[in-house]
DNA sequence: GTCATAACGGGACTCCAGTTCCATTAGCTG
DNA sequence: CAGCTAATGGAACTGGAGTCCCGTTATGAC
């Protein structure tokens, strides 16, 4: 029996679809910027991509469902970390990042409302979870290199680590609203590391 | 010349007007723990509490300023933290606590609604800072006990050591989404307390 | 008790986000 | 380059969230 499986696919990924979805990957970033995520108009995503509207609905269904696809396109560019040699500068160097993106006019506004709408939508949600994981997994990579170099004992949670650094800035921003700036971003750092070496010793 | 200065308030907060706002508040703990804040519908709220559609836009206007006023409402209860004589009991009993709310049916989705749409809305935003720094003050005397018991040096910044106790629960909640249980909770308590040691030596 | 009016309730109305339908464009295959 | 059809675009349509109007209720002052 000769069953054709696996059909050509019959999808048509090609240069026109690709350019749509950039084009609305970019609007959406600027709309959820602008407005948040509950002021986001899928019509208007559509005007400002250049794009009609029925294509929009078609594709993404919602607005979450634009949010889970815009975060994976997020993760989808890797940002490389940084590796000085210390751990503590690395952290420092990461808990900076977070702050400046945090901080940033686009991209403050935009992490806020993708976290808004993960809070709501169990897809949107996932999606938003794979890209922590995805960057928390990247930056892991200097608590590594500080276990190799005999910084922190093997048997530390690096995930951990990197999850602590970012804790307190994301928990200002969404629940207490204190000030975020590098003072606080190297305090953050600092208190990760205090706490991962309190927990070796613990061991 | 005898003005009448101070008008008798013009306002009529009697019987009636405070239990809508009690059946109000009510129905939309209800409506966004269910619904979350997206799908907040205020004409449902209204037949949840068995009131008008109306009253409901005319006193509270929209979604956010629902969700503002169930935030001052949830402030208003006071509860009151825990004073074992040891910090890190102190701290662990908080971190469970926060564990438990997030992770409660009701109470868990009903926080992620509020910070939701406080991220979209200056007010609603205003309104759980204030409603945060409360909790935060109250739980910090904690540390101020500390402090003068001597576990902790003065100088110590108490809210901080708060603030780092739930911040790490916050983030997997919002952000990473990894479990929340009670070794985290400890692990949570346990950083902080670490963190505030080391911050006092490096002073 | 009586009165003035703050506050509420019901229902009609408006407006726009989201859907549906069909014509048009442009990838892929041969 | 010719044909098939996936994918897009325009425009009319619809449902329900939010508004408006006006009659009704009940609070507080006297």
């Amino acid at each position: 029996m000769t069953v054709e499986q696996d059909p050509p696919a019959a999808t048509r990924p090609g240069g026109r679809t690709a350019r749509v979805r950039e084009a609305v990957m970019r609007a959406a970033g600027d709309a959820l910027a602008e407005h948040g995520f509950e002021g986001l108009d899928l019509a208007d995503v559509a005007r400002r991509a250049d794009v009609g509207k029925t294509t929009v609905y078609r594709r993404w269904t919602n607005t979450t469902g634009l949010v889970a696809d815009l975060l994976a396109h997020m993760a989808e560019e890797s940002v490389s970390r940084s590796d000085t040699g210390s751990l503590r500068e690395d952290l420092r160097t990461n808990a900076r990042l977070v702050v400046r993106t945090l901080n940033d006019p686009r991209q403050g506004p935009l992490f806020k409302a993708v976290i808004a709408a993960a809070t709501g939508d169990e897809s949107a949600a996932e999606a938003l979870h794979r890209f922590y994981a995805i960057r928390i997994a990247e930056w892991a990579g200097c608590v590594d290199a500080a276990i190799a170099r005999g910084e922190l004992p093997p048997g530390t949670d690096t995930h951990e680590v990197i999850r602590a650094v970012s804790a307190p800035l994301y928990y200002r921003v969404l629940c207490s609203g204190d000030p975020l700036d590098e003072a606080v971003a190297d305090r953050a750092a600092d208190a990760a590391l205090a706490a991962a070496l309190a927990d070796a010793y613990a061991r």
